[in-house]
DNA sequence: TATGAATGAGGGTTCATTCAT
DNA sequence: AATGAATGAACCCTCATTCAT
C-alpha cells in the first residue's frame, strides 16, 4: 500500500518515472497530469508506468510520503527531547523550507493536492494529518508545560497558528513559484516566523537588537 | 461573465441549484460531483441545470464570487478608516468566522478548491486573490505607519502570517468539519487569533486581565 | 404531413416563423439551426414555434414544400404543350434563377440541405425529387421525339446534364452568395445555360448573331 | 493536420477504421454516423477510433483529402500539356467515374457532406474547392485560346456548365445507388457528358458515325 | 522489461420537445 | 396565444487500466 521512492538512484527507472511525475503534476495537478503526460516527461512508454506503480494513485502517494517521511523522521529526532521548545519549532519550519529549497515541486503538489484538498484526501492520508498535527501540539504543549509559551490559549490553537503562519509562508512561496535564494534568506525568513510566532506583530520597545526588515 | 447568487430566496430555483452545488461539491469535492448528482440533490432534472448554469464552471464561480463579493464588502467598509488597525483586523477574522458559521459548505469548498488548488485557479480568480491580499497588506501597513505594528518584518511578510494564521484555524475546522458553537465561542477565538498575531505566543508576565484558555 | 407556407401575409405568425427560419437555417444550416434560433430571429418565445410546426422537421418540409409547389405549377403549365421545346427548357431554367432571385434563401437551402444530402432525405423527399426528374425528362424526350434534341444519347442522360449544368449555376452562386443583378443578367445567364446545352461548348464558326460574354 | 489514408492494407487497423467510417457516413450521413456505429462497423471498440482520427472530423477530412489527391494528382498529370483540351477534359470526367466506379462510397460522401454541404464546409475544405476550381478553369481557357472552346461565354461560367454536368451524374449515380457495370459503360458515359458539353443536344446533322444510344 | 494497441466506464453538454401557467 | 421552465435522450471525447507481443 505504501509506495516510496527511496533514493536518488539515476539509473533506477523507478526514480525517473518518480521525478516525471513530480514535474508533470506540479505543472498540471493530480487530475489534469495524464499517466502519458508522466511516461512522456520520462521519455518513456506509458504502459511501463504500470510496471512501476500499480495505480496512478501510487504516484501521488509516494510523493506525499516522501513528504511524511521525511516529516516524521525530523518529528522522531526532535521528541528525543535533546532541542529547547524554540529550537525544535525552528527546526519545523525549516524542514519546510528545507524540503522547499530541495524540491519545490514535492512541495508544491502537497500543499496542492494533499494539504487542502478533499479530493484526493483519504483516510489513510488524513491520518498522517493528524499524526504530525498531534506531534506538533506536543511541541506546543511542551512549551506550555516548560513556561516558555503561554497558557491562556488552548495548545491545539497555538499549533494551528504556528502550523497556519508556517502553511501560510510556503503556499504563497508556491502559488508564486518563489525560489529561496541561499540559505541565509532561508534561515531569515525562518527566524521571523518564529520570531512573529513567539513576539507577536507588535511593536516591542523592550526588544533587543532590532532585526533588520527581511 | 459574473454569475452571483444574489439573495437566499427559497422559492428561486436558481438558488436552489446553488445550494444543492454547495453541499455536493463540498462533499465530493468539485470535480468529484456530477451535475446529475447536483440535480438529484436539488431533486430536478440534470438538463435544468443549464438552464441557469451555462457550465459547471459557472457554479464554482458563483460560490466563489459569494465569499469575494462578502469579503470586498467588508474590506470597503473597513477602507474608510473608522476603525483602528486592531479591530480593523479584528473584522477580517470575523468575517471568516461568520461566513463559515453561516455558511460553511461556502467556506470549505472556498479554502478546498480554491485557495489552495492551481486546477482550478484561472487568472480571473487568482487577481481577486491577489486584490484581497493587497487591501489586507494596507491594514498592516496601515499599522505599521501607526507605530502599532513593527516594522523589522516586512508588511508582505506580516500579511502572510495573518491571513497564514487565520486560514489555518478555518481550514482545520472545514478538514475536521467542526462547527462554532455560538457566538461568544466565535468571539474568543477570534480574539485569540489576534492577540497570538499582535503579541505572540511567549509567556507574556506583563499581560493585563489573563484570559481563561478557550 | 405536408406543410406549407401558402401567401406572405406579413401580420401572419406562421409566416413570421417561417421567414425567420428560411434566414437561419440559410445561415446555420438546418442541423445547426436551433428552434431557439430560429424564434429568437422571429422575436417570439420558442414554445411558440411549436404551436405552428410540430417538428423542426415540419420547418424543413415548408420550406421544400415552397420549391416543389412552384416548381410543379411550373410543369404542369409547361405540359399543356403550349410552348415548344427550346422555350420549355428555357422556362425551368428561368423557375430557378427566379426563385433564387427574389428568395435566394429558400434555394440555399434546397440545395444544401436537400438537393445533394442524404441526411434529410427521406422517401417522401425523394419521391419529390424523381417525379420532378421524370417530368423534365418527358420535356427532354419530347424534344428528342420532335427531333429538335439528338437521340444518339439517352434522354435520362441528357437530363442529368441538362439538370446538372442548371444546377451547378445555382449552386455556385449560393455558395458564393452571388446575387443576380437585374433581370437582363438573369436573362444572359439563362441563355448562356441553354445554349451550351444545345450547342455545346465548341466554337461555332456558323452560328448567326455572336453573342458578347456574358 | 492533414489526415490521408495511404495505402489498402488490410492488415492495418487505421485503414478498417477508414473503411468503416467510409460504409457508416454513407449510410447515415456524418451527423448521423456515431462514433460508436463506424467502432461497431469495424469491430472494434469505439475507443481505438481515438487512436488513430483526434476527431470525429478528421474521419471526415480523410476521406475528403483521398478525394482531393486523387483529383490533384490527376491534375498535375494533365496541367503538363500533354494532352489536348479534349482528351484532359476526358481525363477529368474518367477520375469521377473512375473513383466512382471503384469507391462508390467515398464518391457519395464528397457529394453529399462536402460538395454542397455549408454545414460542414470549412476554409480549408473551402480553399480546395476553389483550387480545383481554378485548375478546371485553366483548361477550358487553354481550350478557348487554342480556339478549340467558344469564346462569347466566360471560361467560368463554362466551367460550371462543365463541371455540373459531370456532377449531375455522378449525383444521380450516387443517389440512385447504381453500379457502373465495366469498363465499357464508363467509357461510354464519358463520352456522352464531353459530347454533349462540346456539341450539344441539338440534333447534328452532320455528325460522323452516329453513336448509338447509351 | 518494454511497448502501445485495445477497452469501456464515465461525464459534460446540447437541444428538441413537452407542458404548466 | 404565448411563455419559458423542465425533461432526458443522445453523443462526443478522455483517459486509467489491461494485455498481447
Amino acid at each position: 500500500m505504501k509506495k516510496t521512492i527511496p533514493s536518488d538512484n539515476k539509473k533506477n527507472k523507478e526514480s525517473l518515472i518518480f521525478r516525471a511525475a513530480l514535474k508533470t503534476i506540479k505543472e498540471k495537478g493530480f487530475h489534469g497530469a495524464r499517466i502519458s503526460d508522466i511516461a512522456k516527461e520520462a521519455g518513456i512508454s506509458y504502459g511501463l508506468v504500470y510496471h512501476y506503480f500499480r495505480h496512478k494513485d501510487d504516484l501521488l502517494d509516494a510523493i506525499i510520503n516522501q513528504w511524511w517521511d521525511g516529516l516524521f523522521r525530523l518529528m522522531a529526532d526532535i521528541s528525543e527531547g535533546r532541542y529547547e521548545v524554540g529550537e525544535k519549532l525552528r527546526r519545523i519550519i525549516l524542514y519546510s523550507l528545507d524540503t522547499y529549497q530541495e524540491n519545490p515541486e514535492l512541495v508544491n503538489i502537497f500543499i496542492t493536492e494533499i494539504s487542502r484538498s478533499t479530493t484526493n484526501l483519504t483516510s489513510d492520508r488524513l491520518n498522517l494529518f493528524k499524526k504530525s498535527m498531534t506531534l506538533t501540539e506536543e511541541v506546543i504543549a511542551e512549551g506550555q508545560r516548560t513556561g516558555i509559551l503561554r497558557k491562556d490559549i488552548k495548545a491545539r490553537y497555538l499549533t494551528y497558528i504556528f502550523l497556519g503562519s508556517l502553511e501560510a509562508f510556503v503556499s504563497t512561496m508556491v502559488l508564486s513559484d518563489q525560489k529561496i535564494k541561499g540559505d541565509s534568506q532561508k534561515e531569515r525568513i525562518a527566524d521571523s516566523i518564529l520570531e512573529v510566532f513567539l513576539n507577536g506583530a507588535k511593536t516591542r520597545h523592550s526588544t533587543v537588537g532590532e532585526r533588520s526588515a527581511i
